[in-house]
DNA sequence: TTGCAACTACGAATCGTTTCGTATATATTT
DNA sequence: AAATATATACGAAACGATTCGTAGTTGCAA
């Protein structure tokens, strides 16, 4: 049991940490680049994000080199998690069965990702 | 097509929502009871937040009477199904199958929920 | 009719997040 | 070596959300 609690990100830290995530450890100029691919974002503004997440426990960083180096410190799918718990509590008062059902019953999923739900549903069922 | 853009509620504001969703509609004073059970919340305190709840166009109210009743302007599963886009959108990158799959894979639940779900992918499936 | 209780309105303090200006240090280019 | 580019550090402004004190109004009870 790790039971290492890792604060929630905010709005900004978590699109940071989405950067981190899909291309691996990285400075700041790549981060900031990559933010900036979707809105206009200070590199200050970035820095100053990063050294916070450092301090909150969110981000480790290399700081051998004078260009440091930042990386996320918990997995994405760790993070997922977390926030999945607290998204169903405050918007689904718990009932993540009914956040799935609300999920399926909107989504334009292929046939292929539904089949992958059920047998996953079946997995379950016969471990019970 | 009611395109009715709802702003998005805040986490103080979506605590109320989900009190006048579950209870209808409501005076402060029964909103700040039912936030009381949870936490300790100043009258004013909710009251200010219904108000400017009514600004935003999250609630609407009934000044008829000297004691005001309010009650939520979108419903409950309009509401879910907003922020649920913005959740998978942020948190998941827009990915709802790799949210759904996260959350069965971490869920507790019974076999005729588990049962139910999977009826629901065949009822999407006949449909496609 | 005086006083207390319960209500709304509103401004402002507080708090966390985001943003950026500026100072300073270190490379790199000319 | 001087000028230029690029980096970190840091303080503080700007902004939004939350909280609450206070004033003013209305109803009700003594």
């Amino acid at each position: 049991m790790s039971s290492e609690k890792t604060p929630q990100p905010t709005e900004g830290e978590l699109e940071i940490l989405q950067v981190l995530w899909e291309h691996g450890a990285a400075t700041v100029r790549f981060v900031n680049d990559k933010l900036n691919e979707k809105r206009e974002v200070g590199y200050t503004t970035t820095l100053k994000l990063l050294q916070i997440m450092v301090e909150k426990g969110l981000a480790r960083r290399d700081t051998q080199s004078r260009t440091h180096i930042y990386e996320a410190s918990s997995s994405e799918a760790d993070m997922q998690q977390n926030l999945l718990q607290k998204f169903v509590d405050s918007t689904f008062r718990g009932s993540a069965m009914k956040m799935v059902l609300q999920a399926l019953g909107n989504s334009d999923a292929s046939r292929e990702e539904l089949d992958e739900i059920k047998s996953l549903i079946d997995q379950i069922e016969k471990k019970a």
